[in-house]
DNA sequence: TAATATTTTTATAATGATTCTAATAATGGG
DNA sequence: CCCATTATTAGAATCATTATAAAAATATTA
């Protein structure tokens, strides 16, 4: 492992997580302020190919990266914001539905976090499974 | 609704679906050669902002549509094809350990598809949940 | 219906995210 | 230490998406 390579391990591991490029990029420009942003994309490939990091997507926002303990996500719908949470290990029945033959899941579950909400206001309805928020 | 919304609909709501913004376009072109990719773009926005249709993404591949009706996918981790598939729903179970206050859920299962897993070879080990594909 | 306002589409530029390429630098093994 | 391999850099190229402003289509209403 270089020194890149390992840096971004770590930040990629921290607590917080879910970090972006640009995110990892600056973080890594104060340790190594001449490092270059083709660099993080090559090492965040690296990693994501020997799976060592996760990578998460939401849909319209840059690809993010996250530490491979598993663990379920809850997604702001309007902004993006991403929070953990441990949902029940679904691992087991679906490997009795589909068989034994998958290499892992990904569970999000939308909302709107407290920020947009406070944002939106209360006359604009978001639809959904629920209809209301509180 | 216009022509383009009318038929961009539907183009979504074919039990295929999972289309990016590109193969709509071809699609649509058929029908209408002189349309333009903006109006693609445009539609799709609007559909999505009425939640008359539905955005899916895999990381590391531009944003797909896909019919309003509640289901689950399973996700080539090689290639990134998508497949529908109906898992139990975990409306109830989420809604009791996290609250009513969620919107909606996506579940995406990984695994390497058939065709995959022949150009793969055997000699490649893919890890995952579990190890083995066969 | 003509005149006007609103919405949609078009064409194209701009932005943002990511990959590619080729040159240079660092590293590791004989 | 030399050579081969791998990593980094710089910058161009590509791909996906949004923004903008003008033109066209549609709806509104006097």
């Amino acid at each position: 492992m270089t020194k890149y390579e390992k840096r971004i391990y770590e930040i990629v591991n921290q607590s917080s997580s879910h970090v972006t490029v640009e995110q990892i990029y600056h973080i890594l420009k104060a340790d190594f302020p001449s490092v270059v942003l083709a660099t993080v994309y090559n090492n965040l490939n690296k990693l994501y190919r020997d799976r060592l990091i996760n990578k998460i997507s939401v849909e319209g926002m840059p690809d993010r990266y996250d530490r491979i303990v598993k663990h379920d996500h809850i997604v702001c719908q309007n902004c993006g914001k991403l929070t953990d949470i441990q949902f029940a290990d679904l691992t087991e029945p679906l490997k009795k539905q589909f068989g034994a033959d998958f290499l892992s899941y990904d569970l999000k579950v939308f909302y709107v976090c407290p920020d947009c909400r406070k944002k939106l206001g209360a006359d604009k309805n978001i639809h959904g499974y629920t209809n209301r928020m509180d």
